[in-house]
DNA sequence: CGCCTGCTTGACCTCGCTCAAGGCCCGTGG
DNA sequence: CCACGGGCCTTGAGCGAGGTCAAGCAGGCG
């Protein structure tokens, strides 16, 4: 049981609550649950009347093409709130399921809806968390659309450490990563045996090392300028956002 | 001049407005000019304290990689919404230019954010646009990364047409798409002379024809089935949205 | 008229896919 | 205790989809 609430703390990464937010987004009502690896947490086509924030673990959302081969579209981490967009949007259209085993925090929509309908600043808070995923997304297109596979898995991992890192799960140039090579491919459009070369010339020619669900960046400069990866579209720097501003 | 308030017919696409509501969004102004084709309206690490609604003309948020490759990560119509992004994200993480000379509407985002705050509903219509947005990346996500090519193209006319038949911009199986091969190419991640040479295979098995900008389906079945494409991702579906039924 | 942009086609090449086999690790059951 | 099986990783060999390079053509515009 996490000591703040897990929808507190997503939205103090944004903004500073006043009191009465605070306690306002503290009412809303949270059901803590552990998921084990590899379920569908929500599936393309259903509907629901909950979203879930990730308190630890790692999920994908994904779909599924016309021949069955599966699509990564986006990976969460803690702090993440994958499928906020149910809130707005009747059907899912894809498929959202746990990667490792994972503590998630449901929350259910109706209070979600009160909550954000009498408190616009916290409106605007989680409507940018679904703004920035979809910053992520964009740079996902060009990752799989023009980047050749050494630099396109180097962005990913770029990216993922970037991520971890902001939300205090890196530990020096260490992060956990869990993905099988399977899941690699998944996620950049290759198929599973070039994930394997592409990770064995990464290893070999230093940049880093991949074992056992750790990713260990041996040289972060050289990593990124062969990415092609440039941070400004994780959004990260929350102080310069409009929402503070608001309160100075 | 349109006789209807831009904003208002967005936000009429989603929810059925009070008086009050559309007196008020009534109330924001709106600029409306009119832009030249390829021009950027914004460009990537831009701070802008607007955005702007497409009243008519197509435009294209598009990233530009390490070497310099273009890739178009969305297409954008009349009664989209390109870069509605910004009002609350600070700096601009792609560039938006337009493809054929566009009529606009430039909302400044200070007016937005008061009517945002004041008309909850209003809030989530503009969220759940944004939403939208976010699916059709995701699709296009899984359009570049997973699929061949000729049913990548023969997706991206897929869901162009459907989107343009969406509000009302089709006539019978055909609809204006001034998009050049080149401008394919960046969208799909392929190069100009596959393209070129997808586009002679779509029109001589039958499928459709495109030229001077003219898109037509002869066999929208057949295309759709070729693709791969289901048109759920679109959220087109109004009626069954959570918004709506708040009032029934 | 001449240029520039966009389309078209051919020839060749290469990156990444497929197919196939083998190895390692770990959990399960005899 | 060992045998077996199933994930997952690894490597080789061959192939093919799509890229690159190059050239020619058509149409619009200054």
């Amino acid at each position: 049981m996490p000591v703040v609430h897990p929808l507190v703390s997503k939205l103090s990464q944004y903004i500073k609550l006043t009191d009465k937010e605070t306690s306002a987004a503290n009412a809303v009502p949270v059901r803590l649950a552990r998921i084990a690896a590899d379920q569908d947490v929500v599936r393309a086509g259903d509907r629901t009347s909950r979203s879930l924030l990730v308190v630890n673990g790692l999920l994908a959302t994904s779909k599924v093409d016309e021949n069955g081969e599966r699509q990564i579209v986006a990976l969460h981490v803690a702090e993440d709130f994958p499928d906020l967009l149910t809130l707005h949007l009747e059907l899912m259209d894809s498929d959202l399921r746990t990667i490792t085993g994972s503590d998630v925090a449901f929350i259910e929509h109706a209070p979600l809806r009160i909550l954000t309908s009498e408190h616009p600043l916290l409106a605007a808070a989680l409507w940018r968390t679904t703004l920035i995923d979809a910053a992520v997304m964009r740079e996902w297109v060009v990752n799989v659309g023009r980047r050749a596979a050494l630099p396109r898995v180097a962005h990913l991992f770029s990216e993922m450490f970037a991520r971890m890192a902001a939300v205090g799960l890196s530990e020096g140039h260490s992060c956990s990563l869990p993905l099988t090579q399977m899941q690699l491919g998944e996620a950049t459009g290759l198929s599973v045996v070039h994930v394997n070369r592409v990770l064995k010339d990464l290893r070999s020619q230093g940049f880093l090392s991949f074992e056992r669900g750790l990713l260990t960046i041996h040289d972060m400069a050289a990593l990124h300028s062969l990415a092609g990866f440039e941070r400004d579209y994780l959004h990260q720097d929350h102080h310069a956002d409009p929402l503070k501003q608001v309160r100075g």
